[in-house]
DNA sequence: TAAAAATACTCCATAGGTATTTTAT
DNA sequence: ATAAAATACCTATGGAGTATTTTTA
């Protein structure tokens, strides 16, 4: 049993035609028509009934179409899930800190929010004691569209601490992408 | 991403150490850490961090091991669907009919039973009227367990009927088993 | 220095494609 | 007669193996 194979059968649910559901694949008639009958032959059982016009779910195909789609939204929730894990945290940190702290409290810190959570902007605004010392921040947003955020760049702050060694590069890590109903990309 | 990958990820998790983990998949180290990275790749996560000793899964990861768990399962339901269709029907079925009536009901439900339940023990009896015409019979149960029952070989009333003709016969199709962990066989 | 995991390659099983036949409208 | 699905055959991607190297306790 592959995903391809259950993705085809939703397909041909879908289509109740070889080859539009095919099409709707992006492979050949023929390459649909074998994984079905493979899956079939897996299973012991037929999913659908050809000798109808168009073509039909069986019995046993009705529930087993229902929960390839269970199946195949599942695995969709992977690639969704790890998405949100990179994008749930953006927008602005707003810290504020006294500056005898700061240096000591401030690099361990922003290194650890810079790796897990690139795509939050922190802003340090140092403060005597009297003023607010804590800025009321937007709130940290669990979003997927991209708000343009200016890079973290030499904040005043940062430069006089002790300078950030060996803080590995944030990588943007593309997943690569397709074009199947269960991959959310 | 492929059930196989998913497999191979839950089965690291568990046991935290590549060559353990592969030899419950039955494939060797290369293979299931290939398969891993893969699927890493093709997510644009780490799932594991190698750098411990034993591999634990990256924050990420956990998540994705939980959701590659319920996938197996979905997966793994598939069968268990299949086989349930096969064997929920099963047991005795009583049934009285006057004589008149009998070659003319009996043989196409006959052939639609045994066709659909072939576990499904059809005991028919022939009486007049005024008996009790339909037995109490013993519930249709579903279970898996296999009640050995006696084949249906030439009861009364079938001889005596218009023969069953063009039956198909019973195939006991047996899937392909495996071992995977979301294969119920 | 032993283990554990990653790499390098080789192989083959099979997903996928093209061409064609069979089977239904 | 025509469209649809199955079959036959070929190609090539990638899953899996063996051998080896790199790496971490």
């Amino acid at each position: 049993m592959t995903l391809t194979q259950l993705e085809y059968v939703v397909a041909l649910d879908t289509h109740r035609h070889f080859v539009s559901a095919s099409e709707k694949c992006f492979v050949t008639q023929p390459t649909l028509s074998m994984q079905i009958q493979k899956l079939e032959e897996e299973l012991g059982v037929k999913i659908f009934d050809r000798t109808k016009q168009p073509v039909i779910p069986t019995e046993t195909g009705i529930s087993i179409i229902a929960q390839a789609r269970v199946i195949l939204h599942e695995a969709g929730m992977i690639h969704q899930l790890v998405s949100d894990q990179n994008d749930s945290m953006q927008g602005e940190l707003r810290v504020g800190v006294i500056p005898t702290l700061a240096p000591y409290l401030l690099p361990p810190l922003f290194m650890h929010i810079r790796q897990k959570y690139p795509q939050v902007n922190i802003i340090i605004k140092e403060t005597i004691t009297k003023t607010k010392p804590i800025t009321k921040a937007k709130p940290i947003t669990k979003s997927s569209t991209i708000t343009k955020t200016k890079p973290i760049t030499k904040t005043k702050p940062i430069t006089k601490a002790k300078p950030i060694t060996k803080a590995k590069p944030i990588t943007i890590t593309k997943p690569i992408t397709s074009n199947s109903s269960w991959s959310t990309n």
